[in-house]
DNA sequence: CAAATAATTAGAATAATTCTAATTATTACT
DNA sequence: AGTAATAATTAGAATTATTCTAATTATTTG
């Protein structure tokens, strides 16, 4: 798939903005992940990269997935002891983790929770992002 | 450091409760975990129970430590791409992590929360744990 | 269009963790 | 208590995700 015009624009403003450059690898990667938003991880984001541009390494899929996290456009998703995965979603969310299943799907956290979680810190700590991760059976995966 | 009656009593419950034996080794790194607890790797885990027990090796300690967080005595927390970490704190709580100076602190979260976190989940997702992890500054690394 | 700079590439290197097979310890049974 | 059965420990090899290196290629700047 190609990247819609409105994409391209915000991928080569945040680029040129931290200093680097838009390339053919960057928005194909750019691309993929916006494509299938499932939080592939760096193994899979490659596979998926190399139909389509056949010649692209596993080293430059990690380099622009790198890019794109320093850039704000990406960000990485952690689960216990797994490879990380990437997810383009940027609005303030968890993630649910299915046990079962191995599927990650994003959670909307309305502002008022995001308030009070800040709210329970003691003084002088600041934080710039908070990581919530739910563990457990998504619908699909509970036997009722 | 000896483990404490109380603690001693505990795992030997936890452990014989889910068919595994205790040991000199388990006993000894769960009594490392519990004496200073400031969230240590694998490794930190073991260059501190070889002092005490010199001839420990790295494949035990990290056997000893999967038990452990099975027997559900001890919880691994993990940060983005960073060796795991282990802590023996039990109650439901967050952690703090430091990008400055790389230390990790307890936040202890109000049950409210943590239902009101739990209640933001669409229907038929049933989750056990909520991992939830702040990313920033301590008072000791804000610079004001 | 040439020089400077940055990005890509393949493959080697690393770091954390897991696996393997042999040895040792613990438990269960008489 | 003594022995068979079972589980845990150990050292080192293997694996996996990720990062590094040095050479090549692309992009930008003057």
């Amino acid at each position: 798939m190609k990247l819609s015009d409105d994409y391209k624009k915000r991928l080569e403003e945040a680029l040129t903005h931290s200093g680097q450059r838009p390339t053919r690898q960057r928005e194909h990667v750019f691309s993929v992940i916006l494509e299938k938003r499932d939080h592939p991880t760096a193994d899979e984001v490659y596979a998926r990269a190399r139909s389509g541009m056949p010649t692209i390494s596993l080293a430059t899929v990690y380099n622009c997935l790198d890019t794109l996290v320093e850039s704000g456009l990406v960000r990485q998703v952690n689960f216990d002891r797994e490879p990380t995965r990437f997810c383009p979603n940027l609005t303030q969310h968890a993630h649910f983790y299915c046990k079962e299943s191995g599927e990650v799907v994003d959670i909307e956290l309305p502002d008022a929770l995001i308030s009070q979680l800040k709210a329970v810190l003691p003084k002088g700590y600041k934080t710039q992002h908070i990581n919530i991760a739910y563990h457990g059976q998504c619908p699909d995966c509970t036997d009722s």
